[in-house]
DNA sequence: CACGCGTGGCC
DNA sequence: TGGCCAAGCGT
């Protein structure tokens, strides 16, 4: 048990509120496919997967990265291509680039063991505090902390904590707190249990306090102020963009084997090493094949014409919106196999599929899909 | 330290 | 519908 005082006053025992919360959750625990093992590395994936990402999103994609890379030598070992490949869809794609990445440094400079402890964890690529906390305390039983959203939650409202838990300052008060209640038995079961109480009873809407085994000793359930629990300082609206992106192949007409022009986003940013169809912003005043004639200008140094309108997608991100408008597009100058740009391609339809692209790209795929006819690319 | 980073579900 | 939220991290 940590000995660390609080920031604010809070009477229950560590002790009374562990025992509380660990028996409710050897009632109601969910059976989730990570927790059938203490596998580090199997509890390391999956957590990294479950960052920012609900649980009923990652299952399938923790069971097929499982059984396509069973352990950190398996992983360490394929390019990173093919890990992008697994994570499509899934988001925050440096997830995916720093698994990987920390997996070799696991084989180099581990000797292929996960580290134990929590401090040690932190120096791997994508282990932050929470995941060190959660991997040493599931996989290793160390008696440290973890703070997600959930806990975040729970600890706010247990205490009526009324500090900004968008301010640094502030989590790291509710870390302190997370770290003085962590019992020395059972510290991973425990920072489960708070999680899962935060994602089952103590929800952000219509917290369910009446089944809640903390109720006796929540701060907010006795005074009413859950809905006011946790405070926030409220996000800037999102603004809205308009996208243009072109799908260039040879000739007007479609021939069997007919090849389209894929480029590969940079490295770091927005998703960053998938692969897409070229293009780019509307700026004020353009029209979008205007905006589509620039950017490909821009990108890759080609005139193009630009033909048919394929699709439109809108598509909600965290902080902004697009509309993603795609043309058919066609070279002025016949198609260079080189373009003197290191990350593109010309692939066939079913080619596609080797390649990791983001929703609103596999959606013009799908829209692809049906304009070229059977029996080409097939 | 504030911000950028994806996607899907919920109302 | 747009905004909020979800087992956060790196810079």
């Amino acid at each position: 048990m940590s000995t660390h005082t609080l920031p604010f006053p809070f009477p229950p025992s560590p002790f009374t509120i562990s025992h509380s919360l660990l028996a409710w959750w050897d009632a109601h625990r969910a059976d989730l496919p990570w927790r059938q093992t203490r596998d580090p590395y199997a509890i390391w994936v999956a957590e990294t997967m479950l960052q920012q990402t609900q649980i009923a999103t990652v299952i399938p994609y923790y069971e097929r990265w499982m059984a396509r890379f069973p352990t950190v030598a398996d992983l360490a070992a394929v390019p990173l291509e093919e890990v992008l490949k697994l994570w499509q869809g899934l988001g925050y794609y440096s997830r995916a680039r720093n698994l990987h990445a920390a997996a070799q440094t696991v084989m180099q400079r581990w000797g292929g063991q996960m580290p134990r402890r929590a401090a040690d964890l932190q120096t791997l690529k994508g282990i932050g505090r929470y995941t060190a906390g959660a991997i040493a305390s599931i996989a290793f039983g160390e008696a440290t902390p973890v703070l997600d959203g959930n806990a975040m939650r729970v600890l706010t409202r247990l205490t009526d904590y009324a500090g900004d838990v968008t301010r640094s300052a502030s989590k790291n008060e509710l870390w302190q707190l997370a770290a003085t209640l962590v019992p020395d038995s059972r510290p991973g079961d425990y920072n489960q249990a708070l999680m899962e109480l935060g994602q089952q009873i103590c929800t952000p809407a219509k917290p369910a306090c009446l089944l809640c085994p903390l109720a006796a000793h929540c701060l907010a359930w006795q005074r009413g102020t859950q809905p006011e629990r946790p405070v926030q300082s409220p996000r800037p609206r999102t603004p809205h963009y308009d996208v243009v992106a072109g799908v260039i192949w040879q000739n007007g007409q479609i021939e069997a084997n007919e090849r389209f022009l894929i480029a590969q986003r940079p490295l770091h940013g927005l998703l960053g090493g998938l692969w897409e169809f070229p293009g780019g912003k509307q700026e004020p005043g353009e029209t979008l094949p205007e905006a589509l004639r620039r950017e490909i200008q821009e990108e890759l140094a080609i005139e193009i014409a630009v033909g048919e309108h394929l699709t439109s997608i809108k598509h909600a991100y965290t902080h902004f919106r697009i509309t993603l408008h795609a043309f058919q597009a066609t070279h002025l100058s016949g198609v260079p196999q080189h373009l003197g740009v290191a990350n593109h391609a010309w692939v066939t339809l079913a080619e596609l599929d080797d390649y990791a692209f983001a929703v609103t790209n596999q959606k013009i795929i799908a829209t692809l899909r049906q304009v070229v006819p059977d029996g080409v690319n097939r």
